[in-house]
DNA sequence: TTATATTAGTTGTCTGATGATTATTGAAGT
DNA sequence: ACTTCAATAATCATCAGACAACTAATATAA
């Protein structure tokens, strides 16, 4: 963990731990001295937390707490357990085992996951429980080749990422998510006990471990009254530069 | 425009107009050289194209592109003009106006922008079009104390930012929507010309100007074949502070 | 009372140096 | 020929101190 990872903590823990009408911080000489660091780590770790919204800096002024952004329970820009989600909502978390099989890839899974043709992956399937209540389904695709140790198959069963990370030795650091709306089918309707023709949070998936290589893809499929993504966006106020003029045509 | 924002478009500028073997941007004291600035702001931009996913860094080693975030069309943590998405969708865009009025604010809104009680807003509602075809529906609502001057109707129809920054000077710098997954009624239906019960992106936006005071509240359909929104998770490893039992209950 | 100048405090940028990590190179040994 | 290990150069991370630019409050003058 680097200096600045631990200073942005640091600070982070000191925003939740202050008062709600002390939404300004200190100077960034002063949190340098606070926190025994030089002022340009501080500055960097101020740096990120101003980009995750969480505080504004004004020139001249000093650096506020964005009080608008507390209380969001799940942001849809940061990854967290599903048992984490499910109890950040407020419920209890619970997990049901679906499926489980090894399969040649097919060629959208060659094309995500940069494979051999032909290469085996190995599926996973879980349903994920709020107070017994099914709320999320999960198919998890990871390459076989990066399975190297023998396993149980109940490890399969729940979080993919702790499997991952101990089995694997693969650290999953952030993944590129593409996010739809669709309607439950009969099967989905029986998976999450909701009815036909329900919305749902669609997401598909790609994992990439710290050397940027995609080393997971899921589809994951969210009961919406169960939990509120939420996302800051940022004004762009960048040139584009070409378009293609039909790209999927 | 601080310095800071300047290196970091003209860093962008410099990986997209590089050629997609070049995976690695020159070292730091050279890119200083290069865009005649100090070490420390190419730093700060480095950083923070970093937190957008753009590049990596490793110590010791180099700065590298990150060619799996190349080609991503609208990243949902970014906010787009309707125009412009409409445009990078690869189609020509056009607008249909819908509704105008004045009225007094509901509970929620008076929540959301932070209202005196029985505040009056104002109302806009507008299609959006891709090649005469509808795509977007939206209804933008602003406190009507905002508007000082006079105003034409036309300038209702279309984008809101540019009205609100033209003639209320309020620029609006970022907001936080709340994305979730709904079906098509008969209203939406035909409005957007899609089937009845059809899935629907709909997003709940609140804005706020420079100054993070809330300035506008929208509700947004988008039909999910137009439009593939992405978003970059980031792996979060932070410690959960204190839940509660039941927040909604 | 109003307008203007001063001043203290804060963030933005710059310079130069040192520490830590990585990848490469070359030499030694097998 | 191959491996192993040490030295080396390149690069990012952090540090210290300074000055510039900006803001908000204070003091002063009209």
């Amino acid at each position: 963990m680097s200096k600045v990872e631990h200073t942005v903590s640091q600070i982070r823990q000191l925003i939740q731990t202050s008062h709600a009408e002390e939404h300004r911080l200190p100077s960034e000489p002063e949190l340098a001295r606070m926190l025994v660091t030089s002022r340009a780590t501080i500055r960097q770790a101020l740096a990120e937390l101003e980009m995750d919204g969480l505080i504004y800096r004004k020139h001249g002024s000093g650096t506020f707490i964005n009080q608008h952004i507390l209380g969001i329970h799940t942001r849809l820009e940061e990854v967290w357990d599903f048992d984490e989600m499910i109890r950040l909502a407020g419920y209890t978390p619970g997990v049901r085992h679906q499926e489980l099989h090894l399969e040649q890839a097919g060629s959208e899974l060659v094309e995500s996951l940069s494979l051999e043709p032909g290469e085996e992956v190995l599926s996973t399937a879980n349903v994920f429980l709020a107070n017994e209540v099914p709320v999320i389904y999960c198919i998890d695709v990871i390459p076989a080749r990066l399975v190297s140790h023998a396993y149980r198959e109940e490890e399969l069963h729940g979080p993919v990422y702790t499997f991952l990370a101990e089995r694997c030795d693969q650290h999953i650091d952030h993944n590129i998510t593409e996010v739809r709306p669709i309607v439950a089918d009969a099967r989905l309707a029986e998976l999450l006990e909701c009815n036909l023709g329900s919305p749902l949070h669609y997401f598909e998936e790609i994992g990439y471990n710290t050397s940027h290589e995609p080393v997971i893809f899921s589809k994951e499929y969210y009961r919406p009254e169960f939990f509120r993504f939420k996302v800051i966006r940022k004004m762009t106020t960048r040139h584009p530069t070409h378009v293609d003029e039909h790209p999927e045509a």
